[in-house]
DNA sequence: AACACAATGTTGTATATACAACTTATAAAT
DNA sequence: ATTTATAAGTTGTATATACAACATTGTGTT
């Protein structure tokens, strides 16, 4: 083989993202909610009342998985949306409730893996967006 | 807060994670396997006859992922497991074909991946698994 | 040898993701 | 305005993953 295998970009970056997950992860255990969700919930609290597509674009993600979250979400009553077919999605008070007692929790666990990584780290996984875009 | 939410390592891992894989997926259309099988078929045929345990510690998978996808890889017949309840696994000659066509696919993509990661993408890759680890 | 404990494998459950098929709504073209 | 095409949302199916519960096998202590 050309490459050793322990080279597999792939492989590799899944790994990394199961690692951050999980610092993520531990952090959420008393909430009954994901890391992705968190997200979903973050980018509410940032952009407001939006298009349900428009968190898909912020986040790069199917929109089958932002419809389905949005599901579990809207199920435990922390977002709101219009019943139109293509809905306008925002916080309820209770999501930003939420997001107000998850704010320091993520801040947290970036402040450790920001320790992990150091400024290079942050250089380094910056300069792979850029590249891999 | 602390952090803009664009900083989130999480989600930007997963995302990076999304994109490499989807360049390994493209490629393996054709065969019914994907991006994970195909990498556990590889540190088959590197380590030749091994405990399924192994697989897992070589790729840092959870134990109940490798059980699965063991489970999918012997229904097509591409691997060979003895009946033991701790099975040592190993490629059938259907497997060991399959991994012979897979590994120009695997380099081609790798090719792709590190034309768009450069030389200092591939040490920023590095970086992030060492600080993170 | 008998028991306790640790390691490994399997299975259930839930979410994340991709992709395809389908539905619905909006925009464009005539 | 009606038709056509495009964009967005939903749902089905399959795998990836985490975690918990359980089963099985080894190991170690006594």
């Amino acid at each position: 083989m050309k490459y050793d295998l322990q080279l597999c970009i792939g492989s590799r970056l899944r790994r990394l993202s199961r690692i951050a997950d999980g610092h993520f992860r531990s952090k959420l255990s008393e909430f009954n909610i994901t890391e992705n969700q968190m997200t979903i919930l973050f980018v509410l609290n940032k952009m407001g009342k939006v298009e349900q597509g428009k968190i898909g674009q912020e986040l790069v993600l199917e929109r089958s998985t932002i419809s389905r979250n949005i599901k579990l979400l809207e199920k435990q009553n922390y977002i709101k949306r219009t019943s139109d077919y293509r809905p306008e999605i925002e916080l309820s008070k209770k999501g930003n409730e939420l997001v107000q007692n998850l704010i320091p929790l993520w801040e947290e666990t970036m402040d450790e893996l920001i320790l992990k990584l150091g400024k290079s780290g942050l250089t380094h996984l910056t300069e792979l967006e850029n590249s891999l875009n």
